[in-house]
DNA sequence: ACAAATTCTACTAATCTTATAGAATAAATA
DNA sequence: TATTTATTCTATAAGATTAGTAGAATTTGT
């Protein structure tokens, strides 16, 4: 299951790729999105330092995407909010760590079945942006 | 990610799996496969509750497939020690729930994904047997 | 009776999730 | 320049989950 913060994340920045470029407050996300808007906050705040939005300060600020939304897809936001797509670290591309209970890995009768379901899972993440959502 | 329960739920099956129907001990399973003990002890208990293996107590005793390794799938296993496959409970078929912030479940734009991504997961994890494993 | 196994219930430390609070900073405008 | 209204930053905290531990009760074979 992702978390609450990934599926927020998610709606906000399908809401954001609405606005069609313009700057979008957090309060507006917020509300239009049922997002709590200090948590909000802190996940737009996420998706920034992860250069996938910025924002710009004062009184006529907001939020607005750096890349274009056919550019970000499902797999990097979830990299972002959620760490890795695959099930368990040992066959993880970006947070790669050895199974601490794992002798040896080649031998290993878990790790192909969890290679499938990644290679899966990746197929859908990797191919949907999130301007392929919007439709 | 899967927790450390399954991945050792899933080890533990192979192994016992591997002594072909012969009773199998909580203690040469913790040894073989690198699980504490007395953890195990309570995920073998789940497995019995779900019906995946038996048990016999005693001096003697120890737990054994009540079905076959075959015809029991990651599916099976995952839905019982971990839950729900679906990465939002919207879209579970055994553990559906709706979403709190979610106004109308049809117009939801990040469903047809997730709903993608489940289908995926889930044909591999159903396809895939215990005893497909151990190959 | 004894030994060795499973069973059952409770407890716990640590981590993660899901937030909330409030002060600091930045920009526009009156 | 003072005010307003945003974002930014840092800290805190309740609740749930994870990953185990502890110990007594029960069962079975010898």
């Amino acid at each position: 299951m992702i978390s609450k913060k990934m599926k927020y994340a998610l709606k906000a920045l399908l809401f954001i790729a609405a606005q069609e470029g313009e700057q979008v407050k957090t309060k507006d996300i917020a509300e239009q999105a049922m997002i709590p808007k200090k948590f909000l906050e802190q996940i737009l705040l996420e998706l920034k330092k992860g250069g996938i939005i910025a924002s710009r300060q004062g009184n006529t600020g907001g939020y607005y995407f750096l890349k274009k939304p056919s550019e970000v897809s499902v797999a990097d936001v979830y990299r972002l909010i959620d760490g890795p797509i695959a099930l368990i670290s040992c066959i993880s591309k970006n947070f790669y760590e050895p199974c601490s209970d794992c002798p040896d890995e080649a031998s290993c009768t878990i790790r192909q079945t969890m290679l499938e379901v990644r290679d899966q899972t990746l197929a859908v993440m990797e191919k949907t942006s999130i301007a392929d959502m919007m439709n």
